[in-house]
DNA sequence: AAATCGGGGTT
DNA sequence: AACCCAGATTT
């Protein structure tokens, strides 16, 4: 099979030589137009049937769609995202909503200043501190909201002619242009950026961009493309240059650093103990039974100390109940979980927390992650 | 440039 | 067990 990329993305076929930059990459006006032709083509075919594809002129909806799927996959999104806007169907309704409740909806998705962002870009629009984003820029303004998600939003509902250059379309953008430097890099990042903005067209922006998304999670995936089924396998440098197996070339990441705590979940009849974790860090603003780092020392001691800061006195021995292992991108951690059943029902003081006593049914409504709604698990008796 | 921030599906 | 997902923000 001869292949058109080498031609192609020929330099001197050009048609804007002057507008690439240092290190930039060429692409000539017939490629250009090929990939949009066979793209847009191909997705009209086979593009997947989701819920915010219903709502495309929706900026809301994509909004909400937008940064439920960061760092998130479809499947995963779909079922929150149903709930989510059945519960906020506009920027109104979020906007007035307490943070628990939307937190309440987010939980067990991750990444839960999202969550926030989300809540307060809402009440930003909903006062009308700002005007209502009329492009890409404007949408960049509101808090969680990057470069990727305002081209992605923008695009889409309101047809403006940006890229939105995700994961997908950056090891897609790789191997269709071959580009074997390391994609965590800014500088090939920023290269390849610049190439998804030349190809994206001026009409149908929106479902171009999607294209890449669908062709990335269909096609061209991470491990064993099937190139044979690819509609731009003719323009495809990578392919080619027999490359398609060493890219993308990304450095592998860190090893989550091991950590080890102690769960102390106190009863009083049918209540337990639960606290708000604080803003900012880890799984913020969600509720949790109290727990400590480990670190060196002995579980008795760790507990120990844990029962000196909730200062509730003195009771009976806690009782072991098993271990949560709960695995997150740059932690592992492992929680040993440890049950004590108090003849009062006291509040610690002088925490600088907020604590409360909670009946199984209250605690399902408050929102939880995974690790510590595993915990209840282990509480059977 | 590197670290932080969740959780889960694929291979 | 490694990889990576419709990334953004802080350090």
């Amino acid at each position: 099979m001869r292949s058109e990329a080498g031609r192609l993305l020929n330099p001197s076929t050009s048609e804007r030589p002057g507008t690439a930059a240092e290190g930039g990459i060429e692409l000539s006006a017939d490629y250009i137009r090929s990939i949009r032709r066979k793209l847009l083509n191909w997705y009209d075919r086979n593009a997947r049937d989701l819920p915010w594809r219903h709502h495309s002129d929706d900026a809301y909806a994509q909004w909400v769609a937008e940064i439920m799927l960061q760092q998130t996959r479809v499947d995963t999104v779909i079922d929150f995202y149903l709930r989510f806007l059945d519960r906020f169907p506009n920027v109104e309704s979020l906007a007035i909503a307490p943070l628990d409740e939307v937190l309440g909806l987010w939980q067990g998705l991750g990444y839960y200043r999202r969550a926030e962002n989300l809540h307060r870009s809402a009440q930003i629009l909903a006062r009308k501190d700002i005007d209502w984003p009329k492009d890409a820029r404007g949408w960049q303004a509101l808090p969680g909201i990057g470069v990727y998600t305002a081209g992605a939003i923008a695009s889409v509902a309101l047809g403006e002619q940006v890229p939105a250059v995700d994961g997908n379309v950056l090891r897609v953008l790789a191997r269709l242009l071959c580009i074997d430097d390391d994609i965590g890099w800014t500088t090939t990042r920023r290269r390849l950026s610049a190439a998804a903005d030349r190809l994206v067209p001026k009409a149908r922006p929106g479902d171009f961009n999607q294209a890449w998304m669908d062709l990335g999670a269909a096609v061209c995936t991470p491990k064993t493309p099937a190139c044979d089924q690819c509609p731009l396998a003719r323009e495809c440098a990578g392919l080619a240059k027999g490359m398609i197996a060493q890219l993308p070339v990304r450095t592998a990441a860190k090893k989550p650093i091991a950590v080890e705590r102690v769960v102390l979940v106190l009863a009083h009849r049918n209540r337990v103990l639960v606290r708000q974790r604080p803003r900012g860090g880890r799984w913020s603003g969600l509720w949790e039974f109290s727990n400590l780092d480990v670190g060196s020392k002995s579980h008795s001691l760790a507990l120990k100390e844990l029962r000196a800061d909730l200062a509730l006195g003195e009771g009976l021995r806690p009782t072991f109940r098993g271990v949560v292992k709960h695995l997150l991108t740059h932690r592992a951690y492992s929680f040993h979980i440890y049950h004590l059943r108090l003849p009062r029902a006291a509040l610690p003081r002088g925490q600088g927390q907020t604590y409360r006593w909670v009946t199984e049914a209250q605690l399902a409504s408050l929102p939880v992650g995974v690790a510590h709604r595993r915990v209840l698990h282990f509480l059977t008796t």
